[in-house]
DNA sequence: GGTGAAAACGTTACGAG
DNA sequence: CTCGTAACGTTTTCACC
């Protein structure tokens, strides 16, 4: 594995549970709550950034201040699970931009998806680019998103209660 | 709304498409790239995030990294659908650390969810404690994901090409 | 890993458009 | 009302212990 597990220890964890809901914790605040100084905070974040621990650092942008009120689940079946087509619509979503998420699952369908809207004219305008001039996709099945109950990107990191003593 | 659309201008949405996806950059280098000066690009960055159109900043960590090599996609029905049994659900998957996201859906389910876990033992454990010791669950269907083929929180700011002149 | 100095960065006040 | 410039305070970075 290149994102080797460099056995993060426990104040990597607890650094990781800081920045990945503020990121823009100062050094200083971050080495108060762990118990150690600002530099080795820097130290250990530049490491576990260059590790890829920390994939990216990223503001959330807030959908409905931007013209994008709907959410929607969308359930994809292809009409033949051949590598190549799978390949094929993984690349058409990644390059659609009301694409938020794109999972591909097993069970009774191929692909889940979070899409995003401006309305449902918009959503419907994405169905026919994304779904119906796609003579791959067998069938789709959408959830409209009520209310995001939780949106997230965070990680359990798990801070562990005992140190594993390697004396 | 308390969001109100303050009317972001085209610097606002190219500021945002810099920082949704690296929220590190220097307003030096924001700066060069939509053509203002730093401090001006602060002064957008201080706003947008006090308006909550930048709702917040965080780092993206790598679940792999971090022993949490699993994700699923598990949509829910409940057993009734009553406002305060709604409501209950909701907090639990709020505070329940495997549940990185959970929707309120229309349609067949009633949530959509989605879920990591190390492995699928602790996945077993999570579904134990969060659908089959809650009574109000009906049933759940799960999707174990293959590959995550897109994982943002970006959303399409869309810089629009002419202004809607208010004149 | 800690300390402190130097460099980089964000913040604010000011004058101008 | 928002820009740019420049001074100021803060934060990060780096060399050294």
């Amino acid at each position: 594995m290149t994102v080797s597990s460099h056995t993060l220890d426990n104040f990597d964890r607890k650094i990781l549970d800081i920045v990945q809901v503020a990121n823009r914790t100062t050094s200083e605040e971050i080495a108060e709550q762990v118990a150690l100084s600002p530099a080795a905070v820097q130290r250990r974040l530049k490491r576990m950034r260059e590790q890829q621990v920390i994939l990216s650092d990223v503001s959330v942008v807030n959908p409905k201040a931007v013209g994008r009120g709907m959410t929607f689940v969308v359930q994809v079946s292809l009409e033949r699970e051949r590598a190549d087509l799978i390949d094929t619509f993984k690349d058409g979503m990644r390059n659609n931009p009301a694409v938020q998420q794109c999972y591909y699952v097993t069970g009774n369908s191929d692909f889940i998806l979070i899409v995003t809207a401006a309305d449902m004219d918009d959503y419907e305008r994405f169905t026919r680019t994304a779904f119906f001039e796609n003579s791959n996709v067998r069938s789709f099945q959408t959830n409209v998103v009520m209310a995001p109950v939780k949106v997230s990107l965070c990680i359990p990191v798990g801070t562990e209660t005992a140190d594993p003593d390697p004396a």
